[in-house]
DNA sequence: GGGAAATCGTTAAACTTTTAACTGTAATAT
DNA sequence: ATATTACAGTTAAAAGTTTAACGATTTCCC
């Protein structure tokens, strides 16, 4: 029963549900999708073509009802769902996403960090332990885990891929600057590569100065 | 004399530099786009339609020279250049990319980091200094400074992106929940939207249970 | 040196995504 | 009540992106 949606459309949702959250919060209880169109700078069409994908939510002659949308929103990303994080890696990357206390809003809660360096081991960050990689079988059997972060140097990264899949975590946040090599049936990956964005913005600073 | 090669190909150049880098690494020689095209699990077409939008690096019946070819991506992105990064918000996430090495290679060097904290403002993070973000505008007058990160809490981004454009900064890297306000014509803005990526991850996560 | 194989650059077709136009329903104003 | 307006949902067209097919050129092997 495959919704087949595009990954085009699933990345402008978390847009939407941020706009309608600061609606929300400004007292604002209904939006056309002309409205949104204008805040947001996407065409109305998309707005709605894009809603419509997942049902109708909206009302001719009267438009969205800012919460119940929100909401709607809220549950087709997961996010009525709490999801459980284990960082690998807690150097200055995993240490920065450990401390960032604003994905726990959204229900995303970090409940480890894994290492190999002695020195950070036993550590804790907001009250999150830092746990030795050895543990990492352990704690995953004793604990749900919903996703595992990798925030490690690449050299790392395919053994340890290797174990999370192992051990049947079935979604990875990768930092690290190398492609994973995984099943995409069984484990789902999300990529944020950090240095490909600054080349790309390096790419559109030459041009922009050319046709300037 | 624009010359209007989409985003989609910019967004893949980084990749093909990373792939090329290894290879060179390597020490391979030459690749054709049959080659590449396995080992990056996209297809040869791709590469080639890809290539020619910037000119012909190849040659028939031989294919691409590894160390050409990886140059000439890099001088495509930039990467012959040295950019100068300052870090708007030395909290967490901003001394993480401060402290992060890797950018350097690739002629990214961050050379201030700026907050309004006293608790961090004067400390040096990799010998990189954290300065009072009152010193921006003087810091920016006498120094190159090709690009700004932004690392800080939103309610203070507007603000600061005002006084940026102001300083005539030419790019902005923002890693704030928020879309930046700025003409487009005269700056060139890449968002690191954390919370949005985590949230596509949750979605594929629901989607990808239900259908295995 | 000549023919077969390899492989790029390019053109064309298929597919995807976005935008615009249309249809019908609900809300609002008269 | 009824007419008008506002608006979502939907269908159709346009634009953009990806993949496949083709033709030309170079390399490799005998």
């Amino acid at each position: 029963m495959e919704k087949g949606i595009s990954q085009a459309v699933v990345r402008r949702m978390p847009r939407y549900y941020r706009y309608l959250g600061e609606l929300l919060e400004n007292g604002v209880e209904r939006v056309s999708s002309n409205e949104l169109s204008k805040l947001m700078k996407v065409t109305a069409s998309q707005i709605r073509q894009d809603l419509n994908n997942f049902g109708g939510f909206g009302q001719q002659g009267y438009g969205y009802n800012v919460r119940f949308l929100h909401d709607e929103i809220g549950k087709i990303l997961g996010l009525d769902q709490t999801h459980n994080i284990i960082i690998i890696g807690a150097g200055n990357l995993g240490q920065a996403i450990a401390n960032y206390g604003r994905f726990e809003r959204l229900g995303f809660r970090t409940v480890a960090l894994f290492d190999i360096n002695p020195e950070v081991i036993g550590k804790e960050i907001r009250g999150i332990r830092v746990y030795a990689l050895d543990a990492l079988e352990v704690f995953c059997q004793t604990h749900k885990v919903d996703i595992a972060a990798l925030t490690m140097p690449k050299q790392t990264v395919d053994n340890t891929t290797q174990r999370l899949v192992e051990l049947g975590i079935r979604a990875i946040w990768n930092f690290a600057h190398v492609d994973l090599d995984v099943d995409d049936e069984k484990v789902v990956v999300e990529n944020v590569h950090l240095s490909d964005s600054l080349m790309q913005l390096s790419y559109n600073i030459a041009k922009n100065k050319q046709s300037n």
